[in-house]
DNA sequence: AAAAATTATAAGGTACACCTTATAAAAATT
DNA sequence: AATTTTTATAAGGTGTACCTTATAATTTTT
């Protein structure tokens, strides 16, 4: 139902916001601009700030202000793409009026995957700027990949990662011949296991380690 | 931000799962069902269920089970429509993997307002079923309106609808003689308001009221 | 009618992300 | 150096929507 635990909306945003209104990578933000961008108090401000810094999405300055740590920077770059793919598809395809493409695509930013904003980036001729004339951070991964559970019968691919990752089910992965870069082919779909072939080889994989088996369809 | 207080997410989550949960419109869908769907607590559906009674959304019969009133039904069905509108979307223009689509679907139906969703739909060439079979339920306006304040200047259009309706606004709208179905053209959008041509006068709009005043671009 | 199962309610808790008011610390200005 | 302004922190609160444990009410089954 609610986006199976990954970053939080806030969270994006606010990261979102720190790139936007940075003056430079290096240049601290201060907690003042912030709390003027999203219209909230001080000291609501503050304490996500403090949240943030904490689970090291930021570097939080006191009495400077914040800059991005290489994760948070991530972070805000992909959702940036993202908005600017949505707005393009909101101006371009549905006749959006520009000036309410930002809005939508601040909510939409966040409820479609990476994955799906890649194809709609596809779809649409992957554009380079924004509709209000900014650039688009590039993809960071080159391929679009899928989970092993919702590969079609038949389909070919190459695992592409193992996510999330968990011991138990890497050492399988292992086991099976199934690290990211081989090839495979989807051969049946049971109640409780999907049979590939690997090489020469048929595996039979459960359905819970399929989940975490990520294939880019050939 | 958050988008402008419409209702709940989790609001629309439940009255259109027991729309899709129940037997009939008279039958009772009862509380257990409800909590199976979720995977939350009875003790929580139950809480919630409270709410939504109180609130008007629905009907509740103790020991018995729920039924949607009026408005809890328009609710629900607005929204399934969203949900397999974008279920089409991802199939048929993104190539989503089928069984995919009606997941990522679960968090679009929150993030596009309706206006985009009807745009969506004759993009898609008003698809009558969800890519999974299930017949979209139909549109219940006809139009589709944007904020006068979105208007570009020189459009015409037809006045729709005062939304939200506050009194000194309809009063205004009255005595500039912008009541729903009349004409007009954008004429100029200054700093502080907007002006638009009704017949053969010219109104100059404050941007506050042109917010709350929908056109139909013609 | 009694027992068992289901459903409701009471009570107390959690996380998240906002809020206000008040005080403390640091920085900038005079 | 003293004052003013800015920024941080402490303390207490809100609403939403989940949780568990325990008890009460009702319905269903025996
Ligand atoms: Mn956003
Ligand atoms: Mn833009
Ligand atoms: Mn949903
Ligand atoms: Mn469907």
């Amino acid at each position: 139902m609610e986006s199976s635990g990954g970053i939080r909306e806030r969270v994006e945003d606010y990261l979102a916001a720190i790139y936007r209104l940075r003056g430079g990578p290096e240049l601290p933000l201060s907690l003042t601009a912030l709390g003027e961008y999203f219209g909230f108090s001080p000291v609501s401000i503050h304490e996500m700030i403090l949240k943030l810094s904490q689970q090291g999405w930021i570097h939080y300055y006191p009495y400077r202000g914040v800059t991005l740590s290489a994760q948070g920077e991530a972070v805000a770059l992909a959702l940036l793409r993202r908005h600017r793919l949505w707005e393009r598809f909101l101006t371009d395809m549905l006749d959006v009026p520009w000036a309410e493409a930002h809005e939508i695509a601040g909510a939409l930013e966040h409820a479609a995957p990476e994955s799906v904003t890649e194809r709609l980036s596809t779809l649409l001729g992957d554009p380079v700027s924004c509709p209000h004339g900014v650039p688009i951070p590039p993809s960071k991964r080159t391929y679009i990949d899928t989970c092993l559970r919702q590969v079609p019968v038949g389909a070919r691919g190459r695992v592409t990662r193992i996510a999330p990752e968990s011991g138990d089910v890497l050492r399988d992965v292992q086991a099976w011949g199934l690290l990211p870069g081989c090839q495979i082919t989807v051969i049946e779909q049971q109640a409780a296991e999907i049979v590939v072939q690997v090489e020469e080889r048929l595996v039979s994989i459960p359905l819970e380690s399929a989940n975490v088996i990520w294939i880019e369809v050939l």
